[in-house]
DNA sequence: TCACGAGAAACAATCGATTTCCGGGGGGTG
DNA sequence: CACCCCCCGGAAATCGATTGTTTCTCGTGA
């Protein structure tokens, strides 16, 4: 098909030496010398018939490749596509490449993925995956493969891992919503086989509990994937069914953009009868209608700091913190406001 | 560092044959028969050490590794995040992987990584990139290695390439607008060294020409890329020198977004005073303030087709069109209204 | 004059798979 | 009984690099 490859030996043949000294000269070690005249000979010849090395054949030799991997849960989730940039650029730029993996949110992909990144030997792997995995996690744990953990830590606290600081964002967020008065507060927490899930719903929980509100369960509604179509189906269960609530924290943006369609089509104004919170602050949330207020998570630095951290592994640095927890800050927009004034709710706590 | 791995000779050792005969077994290749007794011990060998064949190895026997690249300029774009989807799923469910590159605009980068992938010995290589690059193209095409241009097709119409139909399209948009009674129509067009930014405008331009509309350069302004940030820039010329048009089309739909920010942020109401037309209807858009009246691409399935395209093209299956050209769809949502009453454009024109 | 050492580059093993080419043993046939 | 052929499976070459070891060639000092 392709036309033959040039290879080290066509080079070699060219300048007239042998095939170890071409690969001597290009990688420039020290360990040996060469003549300048040799050096310049072999260059000469490897621009002249445009070699490039094989990765391939590189680095079964080398048994390293300097390659990361990077599974990610869902790419069309917008919290993503920055993070995933941030991962690029640092790797890139310490001269590592990328393959990226969309898992789709399912584990049976996600451990065949794996499977993949270790047959072709990535050097390390960054999972967003958001899904615990507890087992999956331990394999690679158990052969060392080295690995980064973003957006989700696992309990295992020498894991390397950066995550936002989830318990800070969700207390501002409810501490904004209180503050504005609302009382009868719903939850759309993420799945709870997430990490993730499961420390913002534990968050949002403790903030509720600190200023001494009620926890029905009626206001606590699990969304099944972390996208705007089970934001929208949880909010349904939230909002129709007994008395609704007056302000509503998604687990993620596209989770609360999902309650903020379903309010505006059973007739609620948002934020006139209903605030909404999200959490990532993803990209283009202040062009929605209402603007989003949510809690805002540098992605891309995220994806710098994961990426960075992989690679110092890799290099055997030193490490300052295995776990780097990014602060949060609340972004307040206009999806939230006071309560309505006279609702059934209002009465009932007057 | 990471234990010892599993080869074929560990497994060939356990299961007391020779190397080669695992081979056999495993890929199970009918060219030789096997005893089934020996299939059998060999196959229970491997899965008891838990043997995964080496990518590396076998790509470099091979001269094939069952590996896609893709070309994306900026991943943070959202149309590329289900276009990207498209591409993975349709590799995987075929047996192929994807190495994900995101050039971030830069020539540069795409040549830098253009090697990259052909180090690692693609099969084959999506460049969803939309610079024009033709030396870059006209590289691969001299050195025969496959690919598909997704989203926007080079002059050379044998190249495989997967594009929406935009002439199609910008005409709905402009068509759509004109409908509504605009007669000022601005552009903002793509950056005129990708092929998409020209056919855009090329297309757009035609529009006005077949409604004997006249055009000023005045109302015509370039984005200097494809990102929001770029709209808002190019909509301040347009806007904010000489006599604002009523309705303005943008080359995608960030760009147009760009514009919406810009006009509120002058106090232009959207579509009250001002039209907002955007092209590839990318996710979310009916969320946002207003819901963006936008011309949809099927963008997932652009990813499917092409990289089933590029498969077939692979395993040289016939191959039906070279060019595959998808249906486009104007959809009206809340970015366009009839132009104001009474501005000092319609006494002019009146 | 010869031995020794240093500098320069070739040699060869290796990474882990695939595949072509062979060879041994058993059964069928003339 | 000898020969041939078929069935199984082993041996070895190969893919394209890297690197430890060896070889060769000078120059220098005794």
């Amino acid at each position: 098909m392709a036309a033959r490859r040039v290879t080290i030996t066509d080079v070699a043949r060219a300048a007239n030496v042998h095939a170890s000294t071409v690969s001597r000269v290009l990688n420039g070690r020290a360990e040996l010398s060469l003549l300048p005249e040799t050096r310049a000979r072999v260059i000469a010849a490897a621009t002249r018939l445009g070699y490039r090395p094989s990765a391939l054949a590189r680095g079964l030799r080398l048994r390293r490749t300097f390659t990361l991997g990077m599974l990610v849960p869902d790419i069309t989730n917008p919290v993503f596509p920055p993070i995933i940039k941030g991962v690029e650029g640092a790797a890139h730029a310490r001269g590592y490449h990328l393959i990226l993996c969309n898992t789709d949110d399912s584990f049976e992909r996600e451990a065949s993925y794996l499977r993949v990144l270790r047959e072709w030997r990535v050097d390390g792997i960054l999972i967003a995956s958001s899904s615990t995995a507890d087992a999956t996690i331990a394999e690679l744990r158990r052969e060392k493969v080295p690995f980064v953990l973003l957006n989700s830590a696992s309990h295992a606290s020498d894991d390397l891992a950066v995550i936002p600081d989830n318990r800070h964002g969700v207390s501002a967020a409810l501490d904004h919503l209180i503050e504005l008065g609302h009382r009868r507060i719903g939850l759309i927490a993420a799945p709870q086989t997430t990490m993730t899930g499961q420390e913002r719903l534990l968050a949002a929980r403790a903030a509720l509990r600190r200023h001494h509100l009620a926890q029905e369960d009626a206001l606590v509604a699990v969304a099944d994937s972390f996208s705007e179509a089970s934001g929208y189906r949880a909010a349904r269960r939230l909002l129709l069914d007994g008395e609704p609530p007056t302000a509503i924290f998604g687990a993620n943006d596209l989770i609360a953009l999902g309650a903020i369609r379903l309010a505006r089509e059973v007739g609620l104004s948002v934020p006139g009868d209903l605030s909404v919170v999200g959490f990532n602050d993803i990209p283009q949330s202040e062009l929605f209608d209402p603007p989003l207020t949510t809690v805002h998570v540098p992605q891309e630095e995220m994806g710098i700091l994961a990426a960075s951290l992989l690679i110092d592994q890799l290099e055997a640095r030193h490490i300052e913190r295995r776990r780097v927890v990014l602060e949060t800050e609340l972004v307040v927009r206009g999806s939230t406001a006071t309560p309505p004034p006279a609702t059934t709710t209002a009465m009932k706590t007057a």
